[in-house]
DNA sequence: TTGTAGGCGTTATCAT
DNA sequence: ATGATAACGCCTACAA
């Protein structure tokens, strides 16, 4: 039984005293050569790991990251969830921190949710998704000092907090310029109702672009709620008027799929869901992955860890009162396939 | 700062000791009611939560529980895993657990991962899915005394643990009915090669249902790996002979959306994933929030924890030596749409 | 450089 | 029924 290892047995293994043990673990410069690599020693034969929860009652860090997990809504969309996900646990784990999920309904939910789990689990951080429009999460969260990051810009509210996110607009720039060097020059956004954060970023990506390639943009972009239905009726919409477009830069993959059935217009969609690659639908994929590794990447300067150290041994610096606030923007990738 | 207030803080403010604080959240029976009644006061005033780490040190149990997530493989078949652990999460969370997110490789990857876990955060038990022949973890759990439960069946190996799991034959063989009873008589079978514990499963219900209708089967079964292009290979493969079938019953949609392409076959999916929905192909559909809630239901046994004390508070027992265990067959639903 | 002495917040044991 | 005391494993002074 491994777990009964503790560091008065490594101690005595090693013929120190445990103190000694904890130096070695926490600042072994301070312990000479021939000391330290007999503790270590001592410590992979014993198999010995360190008990977080008592040293969380010294140091009250827990190494816990939590993050909420959301129900597959349109039940598309949820991969984009997933691979975050993913990669957060990949990339935190090395860096000597694990993941807890939580649900939660709404912004409050959520809200009494962390005080929940900062209270009994004492959680290190957190990392919100689907930040938005008058997001009260992040005000609750700065105000009490709890280390944070976000996947996603905060959105019309001022810059108060480090972020990572991808350039949504960067993704359906790059759609219509592929699309333009295609030939196409009438060229429709299909998108979201407006006061969305994030489908008022894909629209003026798309805006941007043709602008920019001298082509018009009136009456081309139509806006409709997500979904493959809704996304066809647009489709026919933009289709059924004098001098129609040729092709569609979408703000996600249902809209896109619903337009691609039409058959009558080249489509890019976004996200690159599963979808997208089952029906061989061109999309535009975000690089969750890394927008992963950034965030915990930014959690962990917030949380003091140096980066030098060792994944498991980085303990000692307290947290700083305030680290240099880290925005990253990630660009997403054009997938192209059959649909243009 | 609510994480300051602490037991004596409680103890203070009730004019007690901490034990009786202690005790009126441990062991509410041993408490006199104007007392208990007190001390609820006070808790409830100062917003007091019990810190989980400084009860681990005692009790040993973190009320963490460990789970896999995969990355998206396929890339299709994530919503499955998303909706079974945001099930786990919510289910776990009025039982008084939390869900803890790893990553690994493969089996023994997995195991040391265990190993990490356990010694690290002391998680109080694990839900492992995607279970196989040949599964080498669930014996290092066993060996261990570490509490876990499936999703999944043993397959192949003696049935020495909990589990919960869709029954994929009884979804095959509805889908298969559904297909017979609207007329179809030659009803393929597109499937997984031989020797996957789920797909052998999935097969084995379409040939039930066929051989109690009375159907033939002789020639009507495809096998290749899971994709879209590969359905659509074995589709053509089974149309291209004498008195070729009218339908098939897929083991996946992916597969079930390449038979579909052919538009020459009623088809049947597996999973009901999001490609499913998007393009209205019929599929089974696991009920993976029951799932979910099943295997919670399954560790709370499993840590004795006391159905009928309230969530936070129950901590009592101690583990028992071996309950029962706990199998859960659940049964999937069609869903049908255009497909068949 | 190494050892000794608390104490983090809980719960279990044992008195009262 | 309630209260004092010890102990869980670790870390941080401080002393040697």
């Amino acid at each position: 039984m491994p777990s009964k290892v503790t560091i008065a047995t490594v101690a005595r293994h090693a013929n120190v005293s445990r103190q000694t043990v904890s130096n070695v673990l926490n600042s072994p410069d301070v312990v000479r050569d021939e000391t330290r690599a007999r503790v270590m020693a001592a410590i992979e034969e014993l198999g010995y790991r360190a008990n977080l929860a008592a040293r969380q009652m010294r140091t009250g860090r827990s190494r816990l990251i939590g993050v909420r997990i959301d129900p597959a809504r349109n039940g598309i969309e949820s991969s984009v969830l997933d691979r975050f996900l993913h990669g957060l646990t990949e990339t935190a784990a090395p860096a000597g921190y694990r993941v807890v999920l939580y649900t939660a309904a709404d912004d409050d939910n959520e809200i009494a949710t962390y005080d929940d789990l900062l209270a009994a689990y004492t959680l290190d951080a957190f990392v919100l998704t689907h930040t938005h429009y008058d997001d009260t999460r992040t005000a609750w969260l700065r105000q009490r000092q709890i280390p944070f990051t976000t996947f996603g810009r905060p959105w019309g509210a001022p810059d108060l907090h480090s972020w990572v996110d991808v350039d949504g607009a960067a993704g359906t720039a790059a759609a219509t310029r592929h699309l333009i060097a295609a030939g196409h020059r009438r060229i429709a956004f299909l998108g979201w109702p407006p006061g969305s954060a994030v489908g008022d970023d894909r629209r003026s990506g798309w805006q941007a672009a043709m602008q920019a390639a001298g082509l018009p943009t009136d009456g081309l972009a139509r806006h409709a709620p997500d979904g493959v239905g809704e996304g066809e009726r647009l489709a026919r919409e933009v289709l059924d008027q004098p001098d129609p477009p040729t092709a569609a830069v979408c703000a996600s993959d249902p809209l896109a799929l619903g337009a691609w059935r039409t058959r009558a217009l080249a489509v890019v969609g976004f996200d690159d869901t599963a979808v997208a690659q089952a029906v061989g639908l061109s999309s535009i994929r975000q690089p969750l992955a890394e927008a992963a590794a950034e965030c915990v990447g930014t959690l962990a300067l917030l949380l003091g860890d140096n980066p030098t150290t060792a994944p498991r041994q980085a303990t000692a610096g307290g947290r700083s009162t305030d680290p240099d606030m880290h925005h990253v923007l990630l660009t997403p990738r054009l997938v192209v396939r059959d649909s243009g």
